[in-house]
RNA sequence: GCGAGAGUGGCGGAACUGGUAGACGCACUGGACUUAGGAUCCAGCCCACUUUGGUGGAUGGGGGUUCGACUCCCCCCUCUCGCACCA
């Protein structure tokens, strides 16, 4: 560079012209095409906040790189992106700003749609949707019904989180200890109505299909399987002593049966008050039944409940041994898991232990440890391995396991049991009191009762002559309206359902609307949901692992069964991105901790904004935000521009190609070129490391600029410097598109770099002629040795004990060994 | 408590199936060019000793397997995330 004036690209002007015609040229239009393979990326759509945030950029950055380069690599890509654009937000700032939801969550989506258009994501925009659109929901409606008439959607009475000041309902993640988020007044139970899917109807295929799940990360996948919580064991009926009234347990030991000296029920179980009824025991079961509902209330996250309970006077029959034992109402029994009762076997259940010893129950011991028998006397805590039976009658001497079965078996057969597996996954409330979401497309009829909306009246939109008053109530329900309506099946005057679904609804189909968003009569056109899905490349934060993964999946499985897809599954492979975190913390408002994205482009650009977030860590970790990182991609991304132009006149009509018979520094840098090929290839097909891959084009870059201009014509020949700089902006493409696009018609290219094809690499080109072979003596390094590849194993032995260097560290001691790697290292122990 | 993952320079991070630990970048130091440099270029940059040629040590700690361990095995420590009384 003989300027003393250093050059800085017009970052700006390049970007935007770019843009522009990316836009205008609809360049990244999918459509179907049989002739070519065809590759789904999707990043988790956004809820149009206001603005993106580093998480989005990040998120989306990742996305486009794969979806650029599986376009270099021939895939016909789709790669859509929309709104997520229900929810409570909107209806904080429509009160605020006495407007309408819509109108601020439109204005929202406008401004990001310009923010992603400037960071030069390669959308295909025409696919964009909107969730709040009646477009959109009407076909979630319309599935609702489909689901109704299927049994996948009930409604029952629950219980909630209630806030009487606000007069709503409240998520949980809007309780915070136990009061509410907004007036901080105390949330109360309350049950009311709900509309729910039967998710745990597909429990059992959630969880087995977790295995077909290759292409998602581990860690997601043991968090589905926990959520779901597969128990397998039995239920077991126990007489109520001197009552009609049984009471069914679960457990998934019923080998340890015998051992069972007490039974412990939820507080809230309905036998409850009917088993202290008349054995004086009746005020205080009672006193502890109110203490503990609402201590659990109150309870937070983190606070362990400690154990507890109350005999509740009555007494029921284990129908194995025969005997009478106590009932107690206890605090850690859950109403909500199995049948709300267990039966206490404090041997072998380490919190039936404590119990036991706390209120002196009798501990029996009725699984013994092979080979180191126990006493109950003296244990400390309580035996829960498998083990060989005792004190149990007929059973005694099996193993546990058989065991197991062999009861199972016998309470079958004798009409007090059955095997019985039960999950942890609860089924998916889905009502929300709020006006910002699709409604719930039902009618209440006095008459016929509740009717689902017809298809014919389908969608139920959501007024736009109202909105949220700021009372905190929905104003559904008080508008005539809306809810006045007629009985589909009588025609008599009817309610509408005015609750609206939970917005996590809509985010479990889009993925498969985008493959046809222009479906007008339908909720999906088969033959190209067909065609696209599942998603071969999903990518979103790890925060949705279980709630949006697992709604996702059960959706896809719901669609299949109502015959609109076929696939079972909806994204063959996940990325789970990690966080963007600032001084330690992830960035947020409350920390003031955030970088916006504006100002980044603004200073520095899109490209270097990509550049940076996709060098500073391997996406699947936690990206720590660096000010001077930034820059450091921005000088290279001015070092690439500088080299390119320095070079621009190689490009004048010569013809390219580089000839076979070089050598010299023209050989080993066409070498470097093949090298970087292979190199970033393998990062971009294995686990997408572009922090790696950038490196390796760095290390390219570095090559090629080691020289001014004028010296690298000297020293090498134009052909393989022509090479090697279309190399760098080919690999360089799909992570900085706007720089490399304008730097490829500097290189005299006509044909838009959008439409190029990824290079391949040379592997003869690629090879060293010259190996270093590694020296060592005694496993240290002693000496480095050249020779030239292909070197036989014998002559690098030889060439290797004469090294002066080996030969002074063997002092003078014979070889006892000598390990000879290939190409690699000669390792000599004496 | 259970489950998953991670501990490597001042920092972010490299290191393929065990084979030169620290690629690449940042920060820092020195120099060049300069009216100036927060631009650019060149050089240095794990630690300790050193006769400046090297030598020794080092991937959370301890042990083991191996000719050879960041990598495999065992024990321990720390951190992050998820589920947390699931019978």
């Amino acid at each position: 560079m003989t300027t003393t004036e250093t050059i800085r690209y017009d970052f700006a002007a390049i970007e935007a012209k770019w843009q522009e015609k990316w836009l205008t040229d609809k360049t990244f239009k999918a459509g179907e095409d049989p002739s070519r393979q065809k590759y789904y990326v999707l990043e988790m759509f956004p809820y149009p906040s206001g603005r993106i945030h580093m998480g989005h950029v990040r998120n989306y950055s990742i996305g486009d790189v794969i979806a650029r380069y599986k376009r270099m690599r021939g895939y016909n890509v789709l790669h859509p992106m929309g709104w997520d654009a229900f929810g409570l937000p909107a209806e904080n700032a429509a009160i605020k700003h006495n407007t309408h939801p819509a109108t601020w969550t439109y204005e929202n989506i406008d401004y990001m749609r310009g923010q992603l258009q400037r960071m030069g994501f390669s959308y295909d925009w025409d696919r964009e949707l909107a969730t709040c659109s009646p477009d959109y929901y009407r076909w979630e409606q319309l599935v609702f019904t489909r689901m109704y008439e299927k049994g996948l959607v009930y409604r029952k009475l629950t219980t909630v989180n209630w806030c009487e000041s606000c007069q709503t309902v409240l998520a949980n993640e809007q309780v915070i200890d136990a009061c509410c988020w907004r007036c901080d007044n105390a949330v109360q139970a309350k049950d009311m109505h709900g509309w729910f899917f039967k998710i745990t109807d597909y429990a059992e295929e959630l969880l087995a299909d977790c295995d077909r799940l290759t292409g998602w990360p581990e860690k997601v996948l043991t968090m589905q399987r926990n959520w779901i919580g597969k128990s397998v064991g039995a239920e077991i009926d126990f007489q109520v002593a001197g009552s009609d009234e049984k009471i069914t347990i679960f457990t998934t030991r019923p080998d340890t049966i015998f051992g069972a000296t007490f039974m412990s029920i939820a507080p809230e179980h309905p036998l409850v008050e009917k088993l202290a009824s008349g054995t004086g025991h009746e005020a205080e079961v009672f006193e502890f039944v109110q203490r503990t509902r609402n201590l659990k209330k109150r309870k937070k996250q983190d606070e362990e409940l400690e154990k507890e309970g109350v005999f509740t006077g009555g007494y029921c029959v284990n129908p194995f041994t025969g005997s009478k034992i106590p009932v107690y109402a206890a605090n850690f029994v859950l109403m909500e898991y199995g049948t709300g009762a267990v039966m206490a076997v404090p041997a072998h259940d380490q919190r039936d232990f404590e119990f036991a010893k706390k209120y002196h129950l009798p501990i029996e011991l009725v699984v013994d440890r092979p080979g180191a028998p126990l006493d109950p006397a003296t244990m400390q805590e309580a035996y829960v391995e498998p083990g060989v039976l005792v004190n149990s009658g007929r059973f005694d001497a099996m193993a546990s396991e058989e065991a197991k079965k062999a009861v199972t078996e016998h309470a079958a057969r004798e009409g007090f049991g059955q095997s019985r597996t039960t999950f942890r996954l609860r089924d998916w409330g889905i009502s929300r009191q709020r006006f910002w979401g699709a409604p719930i497309p039902m009618i209440y009829c006095q008459k016929c009762g509740v009717q689902p909306v017809p298809e014919k009246d389908l969608p139920v939109t959501l007024p736009t002559d109202c909105a949220p008053d700021g009372s905190g109530k929905s104003p559904l329900p008080q508008l005539e309206s809306f809810y006045k309506t007629t009985c589909p099946a009588c025609g008599e005057e009817a309610r509408r359902e005015t609750d609206t679904m939970d917005t996590f609804v809509e985010s479990s189909w889009y993925f498969a609307r985008y493959a046809c968003p222009d479906a007008g009569d339908q909720v999906l056109d088969r033959s190209r949901v067909d065609h696209w899905l599942p998603v071969d490349q999903y990518i979103g934060g790890i925060e949705h692992a279980i709630l949006h993964l697992l709604y996702a999946r059960f959706f896809t499985k719901v669609l299949r069964d109502l015959g609109y897809l076929t696939a079972a599954e909806p994204f063959a492979n996940l990325l789970t991105q990690g966080m963007v975190i600032k001084d330690g913390a992830k960035m947020s408002k409350s920390k003031g901790n955030v970088v916006d994205p504006n100002t980044l482009i603004e200073r520095y650009g899109a490209d270097t904004t990509r550049l940076f977030s996709l060098f500073a860590a391997p996406p699947e970790k936690d990206l720590e935000w660096s000010d001077q990182g930034v820059e450091g991609a921005s000088r290279f991304l001015n070092r690439v521009f500088r080299l390119v132009q320095a070079h621009a006149d190689l490009f004048d009509g010569s013809p390219a190609g580089v000839p076979d018979s070089i050598d010299g520094p023209g050989r080993a840098l066409h070498r470097k070129i093949h090298q970087t090929i292979r190199k970033v290839s393998f990062d971009m097909e294995n686990d997408f490391h572009f922090n790696t891959a950038i490196s390796a084009v760095m290390e390219l870059v570095n090559a090629l600029s080691s020289a001014t201009a004028e010296e690298a014509r000297e020293q090498v020949e134009p052909a393989v410097l022509r090479e090697g700089i279309e190399a760098v902006l080919l690999l360089l493409y799909p992570m900085v598109p706007h720089i490399v696009a304008e730097l490829w018609t500097v290189t005299g290219h006509r044909q838009s770099l959008d439409g190029a094809v990824w290079p391949e690499f040379d592997p003869e080109a690629a090879r060293e002629d010259e190996i270093t072979i590694v020296l060592q003596v005694n496993g240290k390094l002693r000496g480095r040795l050249q020779v030239a590849a292909g070197t036989g194993e014998e002559e690098v032995k030889k060439l290797a004990l004469a090294d002066e260097n080996v030969v002074r560290f063997m002092e003078g001691k014979t070889a006892r060994k000598v390990i000879v790697v290939p190409n690699k290292l000669v390792n000599v122990v004496v």
